[in-house]
RNA sequence: CGGGGUGUAGUGCAGCGGUCUAACACGCAGCGUUCGGGACGCUGAAAUCGUGGGUUCAAAUCCCACCACCCCGACCA
């Protein structure tokens, strides 16, 4: 992509009114722009992380069994009524038609999936099934807050899985867990997986807790037995429930979870199957959730550094920022676009992923510091430097370390992902 | 939903009863010089001061209402 048809305008400043870093860098750089309060447009450099993180995901939600499908966002009054959450449902998003009706915008997909599904399920045969499923939700926050960790709209993955019994629930839960380490740290992320209260319906679930600042949760961390609890359901204690070792707190932002439903749904839509014997029993239901637009953010919170975002490599919107320095005299200046245009001929043939700064009317300095700002894991400079050394300059975006590298080896130290 | 705060060119902000014909910076347009860490000079365009009402000889500035946004808390499948 070259940068001088690309959409994108960085700013050097954003009102002070925005705390969280993620918020601020990602505006910056004009990953995205708000709309509203908790209401984002993704620009095309956020939502080419946008659309890596979904990748991941569904890597590893297929390698799993997951099947994707896209339900309805406006959902029937009916459905939600079934479950008693139109009135309990504290963030349910409420429109009504014109000509009457109302709808629920979906901030989960329980109610829509439940009933769907039992024109499917009627055996043990048909069991299990895993479904999941990517788009917006919506929740009508009373405060959103912190950018784009918590808003009105976002992005969420969402599975669920339906099985014969608890047990095979219970292994499912296990492989999901495993699985969203994966995809966690594929996203450049440390994720603890912390145990929390599931609510109403389940004893225990457990949610995956990025350690940040800008998070919203509390929990306990036991350093003799390892044990991570959320702060919610361990009341009034200083010592480990598990061991009597001391706690520590931390704050963190949640970026997954997953919960045993068990059968709290199939008994709203009286989803049942029958088993070996005949018999009719409940669905056993899994939900797992990922806030993707949550990550985005979670990502650069963790991410980051004075000058900007550091994309972890497998969700950097380009892997590499290319440019050439100019010099200003004319004959040295067509010869650094010559080569700098030719490596970027080459690296389009090979599918890699390449920003080229060609713009002619920014200074080399605005172009460096944007780089950084952008924050893709490589930079590759042609100067009249390195030009006369028949070389290129590597630098990691990370380490800050740069290397001359000889123009005859490019095929061999550029390859892509 | 309780408490606090803020709304002024595209952006970030100054001004807080008369000196406002609303300042500064970034950005934008034009011309020229630049080009290894957001270059410089000159010229120019761009604001019915969030909305509505009120007080006053006079309102961006004071008062009331509404709207929007931010922060703390409550809330958070």
């Amino acid at each position: 992509m070259k940068a001088s048809k690309f959409y994108f305008k960085t700013r050097k400043e954003v009102s002070q009114d925005e705390a969280a870093i993620s918020a601020v860098l990602l505006t910056k750089a004009n990953f995205i722009e708000k709309l509203t309060s908790g209401v984002y447009n993704f620009l095309p450099l956020g939502l080419r992380v946008i659309r890596k993180i979904e990748q991941i995901i569904r890597e590893e939600m297929e390698a799993i069994g997951g099947q994707e499908i896209l339900m309805a966002l406006l959902n029937p009054r009916k459905n939600w009524e079934q479950t008693g959450r139109w009135d309990t449902f504290n963030a349910l998003f409420k429109v009504q038609s014109k000509y009457g009706s109302w709808f629920a915008l979906a901030p989960t997909h329980e109610e829509v999936i439940t009933p769907m599904v039992k024109n499917f399920i009627h055996s043990y045969k048909d069991l299990p099934l895993y479904l999941f499923h990517i788009s917006d939700k919506f929740r009508d926050e009373p405060r959103s807050k912190s950018g784009i960790l918590r808003g009105r709209e976002f992005i969420m993955k969402d599975l669920y899985s339906f099985h014969q019994d608890e047990k095979d629930l219970e292994k499912y839960y296990n492989r999901v867990k495993k699985a969203y380490q994966r995809i966690f740290r594929r996203c450049g992320l440390n994720a603890l997986v912390v145990e929390s209260s599931g609510g109403t319906f389940s004893r225990f679930s457990h949610e995956f807790q990025v350690v940040t600042p800008a998070g919203e949760d509390l929990f306990y961390h036991c350093r003799s037995c390892n044990l991570y609890r959320n702060k919610e359901i361990i009341k009034n204690t200083k010592k480990c429930p598990q061991c009597g070792g001391p706690l520590k707190e931390l704050r963190g932002s949640e970026v997954g979870n997953i919960f045993k439903l068990k059968d709290k749904y199939s008994q709203s839509f009286d989803l049942k199957f029958r088993d070996k014997n005949g018999e009719s029993k409940n669905v056993m239901m899994g939900c797992y959730g990922i806030g993707i637009s949550r990550l985005l953010g979670v990502i650069v919170e963790a991410n980051h550094d004075a000058n900007g975002i550091i994309w972890p490599p497998e969700v950097a919107p380009f892997e590499y920022h290319l440019m050439g320095l100019l010099k200003g005299a004319k004959k040295e200046d067509e010869a650094i676009k010559r080569q700098v245009e030719s490596l970027y001929e080459k690296m389009l043939k090979r599918g890699i992923e390449v920003f080229y700064d060609d713009r002619e009317n920014v200074s080399s300095g605005e172009k460096l510091v944007e780089a950084d700002l952008l924050g893709l894991p490589y930079r590759i400079i042609i100067s009249e430097k390195s030009l006369k050394n028949h070389s290129f300059e590597l630098k990691e975006r990370k380490s800050q370390k740069v290397k001359m590298i000889k123009l005859k080896d490019f095929d061999k130290i550029i390859k892509g992902r």
